[in-house]
DNA sequence: CCGATGACCAAAC
DNA sequence: TGTTTGGCCATCG
């Protein structure tokens, strides 16, 4: 595992800061793969680690997936929402508001 | 062991 | 201008 593309996802969405919620083409783009977005949202499904803060992880639109939906219904948007994040009327996180900017990455962990 | 899938995004036609 | 296909990697069966 170490040394693998889940390890890198893994580690970039552990520094997402609370508050902030980032979208999977961005993680994979940092990363370094625009287009393995997929590979991103899979490590989240295959792998939901107890340190790894995918209820941070979103879609484009802000929007929560079913799937964690299935995991913990109505949790993410909770926890989000416990960490200061902004929700809209649509149930999406704002994302103009709180999407994650890596290039403002002060916190640095 | 090998095949198919999966919480997506972006470019191309 | 909108819709469709493509692509990536790891885990599951």
């Amino acid at each position: 595992m170490s040394g693998g593309t889940f390890a890198r996802f893994r580690d970039i969405v552990c520094r997402i800061p609370a508050g902030k919620v980032a979208t999977y083409g961005q993680i994979a783009r940092l990363a370094g793969m625009p287009r393995c977005a997929r590979t991103v949202g899979y490590a989240m499904a295959g792998c939901q680690d107890p340190d790894l803060p995918c209820h941070r992880v979103v879609d484009r639109f802000g929007g929560t997936k079913a799937a964690f939906d299935a995991w913990a219904p109505g949790t993410q948007r909770a926890l989000l929402e416990a960490e200061g994040v902004v929700f809209r009327p649509d149930g999406t996180a704002d994302l103009e508001t709180c999407q994650w900017d890596p290039s403002a990455e002060t916190q640095n962990a």
